[in-house]
DNA sequence: CCGCTAATATACCGGTTGGTATTTAAATTA
DNA sequence: TAATTTAAATACCAACCGGTATATTAGCGG
């Protein structure tokens, strides 16, 4: 839809998409100038003629990390119809993705925020931003299931919703420290369970 | 207990206790030799003396701060008697101590998971052996407390003990990023939440 | 197809990086 | 305390860092 735009607008979508993933491996402070270069085959010169400096790429690659998963989650959260399954998907989501995120580095979110709370406040702002948004739609959500009563009306919303981030940016972590994908699983499945407890009882 | 040593013996403990917090707040790219020469007052020369290179500085720093934190922890969780309140200690625990970790750049396990993972193999290892010593660690806990009669018997074992670690990381980002202490305290909630619904009902 | 403009490449900058011989100072032992 | 061992400081290294002024090339409108 957005392809075909003006030159300079071109390459800077092709620097970016070319060293997301670097930054997001290697980090801010890790990468350098010349992993872009590297990357790109593109000189200095002309990477800082579409940029202003290094930490306006950083910026850039991961408002593009973060929306291609942001993307893809509210691809999936659009299809399912009750609150329900909106709630659910979230998790379901990072089953499925999980091995490609983990391919691309890991997490955007949990990399920018870890690395970036003590020393770019900027990036610091994206992470954070990515986090807010992510705990207001999952309230949002909840708060629209126990209207439609689909969830006992005394569901710790903020709390779970904290909870599910926190299960699934912490089992990121885990799994991929360890190298082993299953225990994804696992913390997904205790995503499943938190939801399925305030979830109303039907037949 | 173990503080007269050797004189090398000292200054690298030296090193260590001032250069660690360093490493957990800036990661291992982020630090430089210049900050360590500015933290120590020693010179180049010195710490070259002491160490191999910064890679070492930077293993010792993570075993030193991994060691700070898994003190405090297997000191409270000693001190409670049945496996359930054991289990309780660790949500507990990081209630307290949540402040303080925070102040010296947040869980070092989950910094330096999130840093190594794709960039240096030695900081990976040390980051995966603490997650793994902790996954054992709460599921021995669990395992012993089903024998006891305290926990059901179809508990979950790994996946509640993969669980518990990670809501405590992932909130631990949360609150960071966020500037919301308050965060950690509501999932913490949650790992309670968990152990509560495996304990054996009792009155 | 020419001329202008805008994008890329070249070449360079001072400062800092991690790391190392070598010299000097301080402990330790005899 | 003298001799010897050991630790710390000095001085230095090439490589690389992020960044920039200038030259060159390519794209585009007339």
């Amino acid at each position: 839809m957005d392809k075909p735009r003006s030159k300079p607008e071109r390459t800077r979508a092709f620097i970016i998409g070319r060293t997301a993933e670097i930054f997001n491996r290697k980090g801010y402070a890790g990468t350098s100038l010349s992993d872009l270069t590297g990357a790109t085959g593109l000189t200095k010169g002309s990477i800082y003629g579409n940029f202003e400096n290094k930490e306006e790429v950083a910026l850039a690659a991961f408002d593009y990390n973060y929306a291609t998963i942001a993307r893809i989650i509210k691809a999936e959260v659009d299809k399912a119809v009750t609150y329900h399954d909106k709630l659910k998907a979230y998790a379901e989501v990072y089953r499925r993705i999980a091995g490609e995120v983990n391919d691309r580095g890991g997490c955007p979110i949990l990399n920018t925020a870890i690395e970036a709370d003590d020393t770019n406040a900027a990036l610091k702002a994206r992470a954070s931003a990515a986090v807010t948004s992510w705990h207001r739609h999952l309230s949002r959500l909840l708060r629209q299931g126990i209207s439609a009563g689909e969830f006992i009306a005394d569901t710790p919303v903020e709390q779970l919703s904290l909870s599910i981030i926190a299960l699934i940016e912490g089992a990121m972590m885990i799994a991929r420290v360890q190298g082993a994908p299953g225990y994804m699983d696992q913390v997904l499945n205790t995503v499943n369970l938190l939801i399925a407890q305030v979830k109303v009882a039907t037949q």
